[in-house]
DNA sequence: AGTCCCTGATCAAACGATTGATCACGAGGA
DNA sequence: TCCTCGTGATCAATCGTTTGATCAGGGACT
């Protein structure tokens, strides 16, 4: 436990008595000089004693052994159903965790990638370490269930909601994203605009389609139920839709998300076309990698997955109020390029 | 401290204490049954009854008391400058996370983005939750200085590297990484390989370089430096780079990484030429989203991210050996994709 | 001189576990 | 009958803090 470690270095490790008794005083009072306590009478010469003692010594405070008398302890947890998979899942997590450090805690990190054994032991560490709550999110915005340990603590859910709970959720506002990007295209003026939604039921699927519905009627703008198509939601099905939103006459396109919009990109640029001069194209979730290096630029509608993260957190600590049951809309917000109207 | 939530949910926290005055025995019995302490003498018919105590009860031991006891904690600290710029930075994290939870180990996450003082309030809190060590990581594989807090514990550096110190690091191998790319083309029979390399100087400008040169010794082919060009490293780069890499009639391209062949594939396109009938393309990064999804899919060599945040919990927890001052080396593997033979 | 009240600091009991030492007791051996 | 030994379980100290209660020693006031 002591010694010397193979890099050279002391790993002795400072406690507070050693402190009090190089400054000649109690522990009590180093306790209270190094928590500057409220209320406490401490002299000016046996503070500074104590100060310098600690900064002789190297004194770090044990949080785990403060936590245990004070009996709460500063972690949180997150798991999540997949940290990497996606690029952006990364952005939630720094989200949670840079919001938990400003309220002065500590995020511990668990990805189950899907699986129970691992979700359980994962919830089974938080509990174990005390938690202050636990944050529950997973890649996809989606229903999902909530495995029984987690009703052990607070916990909140993130990207994610579980229908007839009452469990708190923060989600990303797809009604209003899809109507953002549509409205996108049509203050430029386009009347017929393809949206190539996604196959796959989910949130994304429906809310953005009634954002595009919802564009429209406030453009006052009738929708042609044809201009709607489905799409593998990756670069191939993009390429794929290309044929179909030609022969629809379209003149923009709003693609379920960036992936799609650069298969769509390729499709065009091997038929001689031209973004945005003979098609106007929007994405979705502002995948960094994709949409700003396109050429032109992808204009699309950011996913905001750290927004997401950090309240999060501060519905778990109650800086945020939301009714049990209900979920919190986190807007997405648009990102205007060069897809739209040529500069 | 004790009651219900909002959420109805009852948070007492069950203690040890209370199982034993359940089960009719001692904590220390509890302890013992709990730990499956070998050595200890426990009648079945006790066991059974504290094993029956622990599931009435729903008693989860307290990690932070046994800690504290113990004298040991089962933290490990990761320190990223940069979290979720990049997509696959969180794979460092992941690799770490899921290593350390083999070994039972917690990982602490914080990201500095590069901020002096979040860097150190970041390693003042890893130091007094007492980690068993800090992996410190960069974003890019890079040389960096430590910030002298690090000195307290035991740390391990994972993709960069600090010279002229005894601090042990765990880096992807660039030169090997170069070779293998190279090596794909020159199977391929391609003889005039461009290598468009980035501007910026780095252990991968220099390393893949290396690796470039080492391959066409191995194959016995000559290396005309004219082949080897700057770019920046973004799909700008590899766009603008066509123009020289068709006047010096290359036949195959190897891009310092994906985001460079993603710009060079427009390039190409916009000229008519196919990949890779006109021209072969290897890149480098396997950055998911794009490699796997150009057309046609980019064969590229991948960064062992995942790896390298593995090995170096496996390094700080002793299960794998590198000298003091000395870099692991991780491999990184060839992904073999249509850009290099039509099928 | 006695009382009251600051001020500055210490005492000692927690917090929830682990763990070496100890104990009670009945069985077996001499 | 006495001693030893093994079994099953408990005692009590400890880890590094926090914190309410307590204390010593002066003034200031009556």
């Amino acid at each position: 436990m002591t010694g010397m470690t193979s890099t050279g270095r002391a790993d002795r490790t400072v406690t507070m008595r050693e402190v009090a008794e190089r400054a000649g005083v109690s522990v009590t009072t180093v306790s209270h000089v190094v928590n500057d306590k409220a209320g406490a009478r401490i002299g000016a010469e046996a503070r500074a004693r104590v100060q310098q003692a600690v900064v002789d010594l190297g004194y770090r405070p044990n949080v785990l052994a403060k936590n245990l008398v004070q009996g709460t302890s500063a972690f949180i947890g997150l798991v999540a159903d997949s940290i990497a998979t996606t690029p952006f899942a990364g952005q939630i997590i720094r989200g949670a965790q840079e919001e938990a450090w400003r309220h002065g805690h500590v995020l511990l990190v668990a990805n189950t990638e899907a699986d129970e054994a691992a979700e359980r032991d994962a919830l089974a560490m938080m509990l174990e370490y005390k938690v202050r709550g636990i944050l529950y999110s997973t890649w996809t915005h989606r229903a999902t269930q909530l495995p029984p340990a987690l009703a052990e603590t607070d916990h909140v859910l993130v990207n994610c909601y579980a229908p007839g709970t009452a469990t708190r959720a923060v989600v990303p506002d797809e009604v209003a994203g899809g109507r953002s990007a549509t409205a996108l295209l049509l203050a430029q003026g386009h009347r017929r605009i393809a949206f190539v939604n996604t196959t796959s039921p989910s949130p994304a699927r429906e809310g953005r389609l009634q954002g595009y519905r919802e564009a429209h009627a406030e453009a006052g703008v009738e929708v042609d139920e044809a201009l709607v198509l489905d799409a593998s939601p990756e670069q191939e099905g993009g390429y794929g839709a290309a044929e179909r939103i030609l022969a629809l006459g379209a003149t923009g396109v709003f693609c379920h998300n960036d992936r799609v919009a650069m298969g769509l990109y390729d499709a065009l640029r091997e038929r001689g076309l031209r973004v945005p001069r003979d098609m106007a194209v929007v994405g979705f979730d502002n995948q960094e990698v994709i949409a700003g290096h396109l050429r032109p630029p992808l204009s699309t509608v950011a996913l905001p997955h750290y927004e997401l993260g950090a309240a999060g957190v501060r519905v778990l600590l109650g800086e945020q109020r939301v009714e049990p049951g209900a979920s919190l809309r986190v807007a997405c917000p648009v990102i205007a390029r060069d897809s739209i109207s040529a500069r």
